[in-house]
RNA sequence: GCGAAAGUGGCGAAACUGGUAGACGCCCUGGACUUAGGAUCCAGUGCCUUCGGGCGUGGGGGUUCAACUCCCCCCUUUCGCACCA
């Protein structure tokens, strides 16, 4: 037997998939032209971190945007699918450190090493389009786009907090600090201030804020909610307390004015002016100051703090009532937010009311609900709910919706406050102590200030020789680096040496996809003829930042004149986590799947034979041990299996549970799937079927067909992938009932057309699913045309029409019979058949019929008492 | 702590606008077959049952002729929280 014979008789998908991808490559069949007549579908997936190897939630990712690629191409638009690599961050400087390797090396290793994964999986890629990063190309357009931001008053500096470890002298991010530790030095976390760059994202804040309406038909309503919150407009009073014995005052912003007269004292951060102004006299108020900066700087950890405060001794005056509160200084006020200060309210905000609880402070009820009448002295927890005034002298009995109009109303009259609207959005620091990260391209003049590197003088590129000791900024410590001439004056002068955010990178590579090798930062008639994206496809944890930083990256760019639409996303998919369950060894701790074994009915460790705790299901992940690697699934069942099985376990958006014997499933099913195939290519040729037989049995099988294109059609483009999966299994389950040997003896030519026609449409419905193994049954099927050039299947509407029906005979509700009756059956003739049904109508004796309930093709319910 | 979701057989799931709960697949059980394969084929497979039926979608209430689906309360799990990407 020779090598092609086999693979005829047997799936073999490694040559398969081998044959196939050599065969798109060859022939350029995704690549992507901007002169192609058929409209346009730009499909992107969140580009991956090169962190090493693939792993299942990038198969996953990749496997989705796959599909959808695939469908629209056979759909007949001119899909740009494209692939690149998110380069920079801190993983490569880690590596450096611990591995001394350097970061540019590390990182290309590591994109050769997952693009070669990648193509292993028959991803449809132009990967003529292909971009990483770190590459000093995109990082040179990055730098001129930072510059027109600049120009266009979009970057400024000011002083904000960072993670610092003493020991270190370094910045770290929030997932190296654990516990308050630094993860590398173990040293207490401080927290300091740094001046740093920000991008002004809070100017864009309406707009964004208006823009998730826009998204509404497009994007999941959890994505788009998430985002309201976190720019979380309110509207509210801002005014001033007058400190007692002092002339400056004290700023506070309120989203809940109606609660005023319940103020019994005022928070402030920190890092309040007031607070270092008592401090710098107070040593107690300076220890207490310094606790605080303990605790790390995410909101997190601040916001689970025990709320801890500390006495100024200074007062406010109430600027209604003249009565004096007390100002403290509080652990869980963030200076970042309204005014770095809060009017506290026990009564009516839990925190208050927990830090008025701990500190014997007078809780003051100002607002009585409807259904209760709260006392001080009786209150577990603070009441935030509405309802009437009271102990609010002018304002009693007021509603508070209309109390806060009053009150805000009073302030402005007596020329004290405002109203105000107050965005929860801050602006976005940029600025990274790090050395693998695009150079801001600023220069530092004793004489000008900062002077913008002129355009054409960039990019600034990162010095090769470097030291990475996980001390330090690398830029900073570099003998000659920073060193330059001001270009302005000519003076001696000093390059920035902050990089940054590798959120900025990822905030516009897919404008940049659309013109990968122009000499510029965008082409603005390229990048409009794709975009907007049509079809964003990415992990769920991106739904706040990447998602909002992108979107107003995109906006400012769109303001440049660099684009033209004001959204880069029309659609977004969100796909969920890869889990496992976890294996644990009393012994040697988290176990990795290959190192437990089957022992009866449970499972015990290789190495001491204990039994195994099986955990619970869990994000699969190194630290837990619960990581299946793609490429033992890829090189022992092919990528077909691989994809099928991603995609049939669950919908995109839920979680997927990696589960062994469902990976069997897949494969069993692509066996049955080709067996059939092989079979049907055997018999006597016919052209597909293209109308309806006159047998009823031939009939059903036509609108089995049928009904399977209609179906994966609409499934896929509600993105229901795992449904439109079964359909083909059913049909191809339907297709083999056919080909029984029981059958064989009497196939008519009729029949045999009908064979083909299901079979080529159980192929081509699958093709965007198992690209490789449908593409070799098409040809097996005698197309001489690539199926990856074909169309997908029309749904022919006459073959839709069931010629009977079964419909369901309730009574009061329980289903009591079912009836099969001509489609066209109306109430009076099925009411006529339910009533005589005999499983019926023990359930109607001694009752009488109040009504029916008539659902044509579905139901009839006989209401009886 | 704040914000956002999700809970359906032994397991993954399905049920499109309130109208047959469990499609499809896995596991398991019994049988057939043999080119002993990663087999394949046939049958069964929510729970209970006196074989009439009864009960079942995290728990408790409610609306409705009809609720996995809508409303209220509770429980559990997961994701994000601005320097991981």
């Amino acid at each position: 037997m020779n090598e092609r014979d086999q693979t005829r008789d047997k799936y073999n998908p490694q040559a398969i998939e081998a044959k196939w991808q050599a065969f798109w490559e060859q022939n350029s069949s995704f690549r992507a032209t901007e002169s192609d007549p058929r409209q346009k579908y730009y499909l992107l997936v969140m580009f991956p971190y090169p962190s090493g190897r693939i792993h299942m939630g990038h198969v996953r990712n990749y496997t989705i945007g796959d599909l959808i690629a695939r469908f629209q191409r056979l759909r007949g638009y001119n899909v740009l699918h494209p692939m690149g690599w998110d380069a920079f961050g801190m993983p490569a400087e880690n590596a450096a450190i611990k591995q001394n390797t350097h970061p540019r090396a590390w990182t290309y290793h590591n994109i050769d090493t997952m693009r070669r994964e990648l193509k292993s999986m028959g991803l449809s890629y132009d990967w003529q389009r292909e971009l990483a990063t770190c590459n000093p190309d995109y990082a040179h357009w990055e730098q001129e786009l930072f510059l027109k931001l600049y120009e266009k008053g979009l970057v400024y500096r000011k002083l904000s907090q960072v993670n610092w470890d003493p020991v270190d002298q370094t910045v770290l991010a929030n997932e190296q600090v654990i516990d308050g530790k630094g993860w590398r030095s173990g040293a207490a976390v401080e927290r300091k201030e740094l001046s740093q760059w920000f991008l002004k994202i809070t100017a864009y804040a309406e707009e964004l804020l208006e823009g998730i309406q826009q998204l509404e038909s497009g994007w999941p309503e959890t994505v788009r909610s998430m985002q309201t919150h976190w720019i979380g407009k309110s509207h509210g009073l801002e005014f001033a307390f007058p400190i007692e014995g002092r002339s400056e005052t004290l700023p506070v912003y309120t989203t809940r004015p109606d609660t005023l007269m319940g103020v019994t004292f005022c928070s402030i951060a920190a890092e309040h002016p007031l607070a270092k102004e008592v401090a710098a006299r107070n040593p107690a108020a300076q220890q207490f100051i310094l606790s605080c900066q303990s605790a790390g700087t995410s909101e997190e950890a601040i916001e689970r703090l025990e709320k801890k405060g500390f006495d100024t001794g200074l007062r406010a005056i109430h600027p209604l009532t003249q009565q004096r509160v007390p100002i403290f200084i509080a652990n869980f006020v963030l200076m970042n937010y309204g005014t770095g200060a809060v009017m506290a309210v026990p009564a009516h905000d839990q925190r208050d009311f927990e830090f008025a609880k701990s500190y014997q402070l007078p809780i003051r009820v100002v607002i009585q609900p409807l259904t209760e009448t709260l006392t001080s002295d009786r209150m577990t927890a603070a009441y935030t709910g509405p309802g009437i005034l009271c102990n609010s002298d002018r304002f009693d009995g007021l509603e508070t919706e209309v109390a806060k109009q009053k009150i805000i109303e009073t302030f402005v009259e007596m020329g004290i406050g405002r109203a105000t609207t107050q965005y929860r959005l801050r602006d976005w620091g940029i600025s990274r102590q790090r050395y693998w990260g695009n150079p801001i391209p600023i220069i530092h003049c004793p004489a000008c200030g900062l002077v913008p590197v002129p355009v054409d003088q960039l990019p600034v590129r990162l010095p090769e020789e470097v030291e990475l000791l996980g001390q330090g900024n690398p830029l900073v410590r570099h003998p000659s680096w920073k060193e330059c001439r001001c270009p302005r004056c000519g003076q001696a002068a000093q390059r920035e040496t902050d990089t940054m955010d590798t959120f900025t990178e990822s905030s516009w590579y897919f404008l940049r996809y659309c013109c990968p090798d122009f000499q510029g930062p965008l082409d603005p008639q390229r990048v409009n003829h794709w975009m907007p994206v049509d079809q964003y496809v990415g992990g769920i944890e991106h739904a706040v930042l990447h998602l909002l930083y992108a979107r107003f990256f995109h906006k400012a760019l769109r303001d440049c004149g660099l684009v033209a639409c004001d959204e880069p996303f029309s659609r977004l998919l969100t796909q969920g986590m890869v889990r496992k369950d976890t294996f644990r060894c009393p012994e040697h701790g988290w176990r990795y799947p290959e190192e437990v074994s089957q022992q009866g009915d449970g499972l015990c460790c290789i190495a001491c034979s204990a039994p195994i705790q099986v955990g619970r299901n869990e994000k699969m992940s190194k630290s837990k041990q619960n990581v299946v690697d793609p490429n033992d699934i890829i090189q022992g069942y092919g990528a077909d299996t691989a994809r099928l099985f991603m995609l049939f376990a669950a919908p995109p958006e839920q979680d997927l549970e990696w589960n062994d014997h469902g990976v069997d499933g897949a494969w069993r099913f692509l066996n049955r799937l080709w067996r059939m195939v092989q079979e049907v290519a055997a018999l006597p040729y016919q052209p597909p079927a293209r109308s309806m037989p006159q047998e009823a049995a031939l009939r059903l099988l036509r609108t089995k067909t049928h009904e399977t294109i209609d179906k994966v059609t609409r499934d896929v483009q509600r993105f229901q992938f795992n449904t439109g999966i079964s359909a083909v299994m059913e049909l191809v389950n339907a297709v083999q009932e056919w080909l029984n040997p029981a059958t064989a003896s009497d196939r008519s030519p009729e029949l045999l057309a009908l064979l083909r026609e299901a079979a080529e449409a159980a192929v081509i419905l699958l093709n965007p699913y198992v690209p490789h193994v449908t593409e070799e049954l098409w040809q097996l099927l005698g197309h001489a045309q690539p199926l990856c050039q074909h169309q997908w299947p029309v749904v022919d509407p006459e073959a839709l029409q069931r010629d009977e029906i079964t419909l369901v005979v309730q009574v009061n509700g329980k289903l009591r019979a079912r009836l099969t009756v001509a489609a066209a059956a109306d109430q009076a003739v099925v009411e006529a058949a339910a009533l005589a049904e005999p499983a019926v109508q023990p359930h109607l004796a001694g009752r009488s019929i109040q009504k029916m309930v008539w659902v044509p093709g579905r139901l009839l319910n006989i209401v009886v008492r």
